[in-house]
This record gives C-alpha cells, structure tokens and sequence, in this order.
DNA sequence: TATTGTTATACTCTATAACTATA
DNA sequence: TATAGTTATAGAGTATAACAATA
C-alpha cells in the first residue's frame, strides 16, 4: 500500500479490462465494442465516405469494407451513393442503427457506472479531468479508439 | 449523440495507446509487452510448472507452449526439469533472461514517465491512488495483464 | 484415471497488393 | 493518372481437442 504501482500499467490493465467487460454487456444486442465506435463516426458524420472515416479512426480501406459489412448485413447501416462521385458512397444510419446506437449508449453509462462504483463522485470528477488531460496531451482523438490502429 | 467523455472510455484509450507505445519502445529490444510480463512471472515464481503460471495468467495450455518457446528460442528461459514431477518443467530464467528483464524494467520506468509527463507530481500520486483503487475493486490481479485472457 | 505438456487443426483478424469503376 | 471501394491472399494469433509420457 505504501509503494505506489507504475500509472502506465494500471491504466493498461484497467482499459483492458473495461474493454472486456463492455464487450460482455454489449453481447445481448449482438454487437462489438469496434463496432459501436463505427456507428457513432457515421451518427455524427452522415453522408461520409468509408474512405474519409476510415483515415480518421485509423483503419485501412479493405478493413472498412468488412466493418462496414458487418454493419450492414444487420440492417443497422445503409450505403447510400454519392451524386457528386459516383466511386464513393454515403454512408447513414438506418432506423435501426440509430436505435441500436441508442441502445449501445446506455449499455456504455451502464458499463462507465459499474467501473466508477468504487469511487465517490468527487473522486470520479478529478479521476476524469486527470485522464482527460492525459489523454489531450498524448493527442488522443476525443471518441476515436486507437485500438483500431493495428501498428506494426 | 455526444461523444463518449466516460471514465471507461479514456481508461481503454489510454491504457490501448500506452500498450501501443510501450510496445514500440521494445522494438530495439526485439521482445513486446506479452513476453516481458511472462519473464517477470517465472522471475517471481522461479521453478513453477508453465500450467501454474498460465493459471494465474489466464493462458491456456497451448498457447504457453509457444509463449515459452519463444524465450526458450532467445535464450531468456530454460525449461529445467523438476525431479518431484517428470511430467512438469521447472521453469527458470537464464542470465541473458534476467538482463533482459532488467532492460525490460527501465524501459517500462521511461515509459511510464512519458505518459505521465503532462501531471504534477501531486497528480500522479492522485492518479496512482484512484487508479489502484479501481483495480482493486474490479479484482485485478496486481502485475497481471487482463489481456492475456481472451474470453469468448 | 488424471495431469503436464505438445501437436494438429480450424477459425478469426489483419495488412498488402491486385483489381474495377469511376474521376 | 489518381482515387473509392473490393477481392484475393497470406501471415499471425487463438482455442479446442486429441495425443504421449508420467503420475
């Protein structure tokens, strides 16, 4: 108790373990953390490319195609086209997807709930503005999960 | 929808960037973050079987085989024989192996100064606490990697 | 019979590069 | 020529189950 553990370590550990454990929750609505994080980037940037979205969250094309796919063959996701070019297509929601994406938001207060449970609110308040400063000066992209960038 | 400004949220993104970078700065090492918990595993647990260590790791079987293999391979771990049980290896670290372990700790001390480079020291304290409260709570075993388990 | 470690196998996820259709 | 998207493919990484040696 006296020593404290390395912030780097825990906070790998920590990030692990919520990712997993917001996958677990997630699994009723037959969905994956990755692909929460897709729907949102098309919720707030309708009528984008796959292309454009794909350079901002860090995945390559041919990865989009099957993300997008996935998103698609559930119905929750439409490819529309794109007048002005016809090579690219216009991603949105459907009804669906919007639903769903509501849905995934109250899993993830549910899940941010069940992390924070151990602290009181103050504590929860200086625990966000440390990681969000932390976050800022590692040029974290506010929403934009850098596990889709698979470096090499 | 707004974007995800959750305690949950920055947790994966930071403790996934860390993971990222602490694994570029042991590229020159050519060794990653998997390996070196595994050498810090058998260097606190020296002579244990590799399903005693992969228990308390989260690893099945298998996947130690070549987890070992792979140490074994850079002459980092030897697989000794314990005389109680032919059945079991009693694993040990190698001279090469705890030098590299001992590298593997200075890099982990750099890294952790350069995610915390942007706090105080009062902060970090602060962060240190909150963070190892949490994962207390959440019951995450101390020095042990919640990736290493890969539920299905 | 049970356990330790290994192998065989199948499955998933990934990036690269070649391809198509549009520009 | 260049760009958006797709497909083909090969390489990792993984879990499961069958297996050999030992208990």
């Amino acid at each position: 108790m006296d020593k404290p553990k390395g912030v780097a370590f825990l906070l790998s550990q920590l990030g692990a373990y919520g990712a997993q454990r917001f996958a677990e929750r997630l699994r009723p609505l037959d969905i994956e953390p990755r692909h929460v994080g897709l729907l949102r980037m098309i919720s707030v940037s309708e009528g984008a490319s796959q292309q454009e979205l794909g350079e901002r969250m860090g995945v390559v094309p041919s990865r989009m195609v099957s993300f997008v796919d996935d998103l698609e063959d559930r119905g929750l996701v439409e490819r529309g086209r794109n007048p002005k070019d016809r090579r690219a297509y216009a991603l949105h929601l459907t009804e669906k997807g919007t639903k769903m994406l509501r849905q995934a938001m109250l899993v993830s207060v549910e899940h941010n709930e069940e992390i924070c449970a151990p602290l009181s609110q103050d504590e929860r308040d200086v625990l966000a503005q440390l990681l969000d400063r932390l976050a800022g000066a590692h040029n974290l992209i506010p929403g934009v999960h850098p596990g889709y960038r698979h470096l090499r």
